[in-house]
DNA sequence: TGTCAATATTACGTCTGACGTAGTATGATT
DNA sequence: AATCATACTACGTCAGACGTAATATTGACA
């Protein structure tokens, strides 16, 4: 069983933000920490990853940089959480808390309706 | 606050087929059902409504029968969920969950994070 | 009697986010 | 030398949500 890619969406950029919430962060580190996190239960996209950063970066939810010396010498484009989008990632926050509790009321879970009732 | 239309997304369906699991209904009523059920807090849109049936009908989870001659006399469309359907709502209902629960690594809620920390 | 609100649905078009496919380039490993 | 992991970028497609609008019936109200 996979997740959704139909839930998730919208809310790829929340799990972003709290990844950069910290520190900043690059695509590749994101992606196997969101990995990492989820139990190996949600495995981003490398495109969804790298189309939210640029969406995020046009919304002025994060910003980028450049480092050409880091540890293994490769270039990579790290991103900063802004103000901005630590205002929305606790709206979203908000709004996930509101959504759950919606979806839940139409939502069975364990035996209920396994049957054949 | 209002819900975010991209979580929902996918779960339109599911919400819809629980709405139809004790008996046939139609778009209005059910669209009724969704605002009542979820204390005003999702007003799901007449366009995915309706859309989200004709998906469905084409998915086989739903069959629709007319019906002219109702308490008001008014034409009406209604729509019966098949045994896909029910195994399809089933499958969306354990979706769910498995989603939330990787969702929630990433959310915070409360007075976490609503300061500069 | 005319109009308005609620009911009940259909048509058409747009937008966005996810993702498939593919390609580039470097450093590390075998 | 070949392959793998890293670190992206480009381009195009698809589906679901939704904006706008049109249509038709019934009941209420003035």
């Amino acid at each position: 069983m996979d997740i959704s890619s139909d839930v998730i969406r919208g809310y790829n950029d929340t799990m972003i933000l709290y990844l950069l919430w910290e520190q900043p962060s690059y695509g590749y580190e994101i992606s196997k920490q969101i990995k990492t996190l989820s139990d190996g239960k949600y495995i981003i996209k490398e495109t969804t990853l790298y189309s939210a950063f640029t969406r995020m970066e046009k919304n002025g939810y994060i910003e980028s940089f450049s480092s050409q010396s880091t540890d293994t010498g490769k270039r990579r484009t790290y991103y900063r959480i802004t103000e901005a989008g630590r205002k929305y990632y606790r709206e979203k926050c908000e709004e996930w808390v509101l959504t759950q509790e919606v979806v839940e009321k139409f939502i069975l879970k364990g035996d209920n309706r396994n049957g054949n009732d």
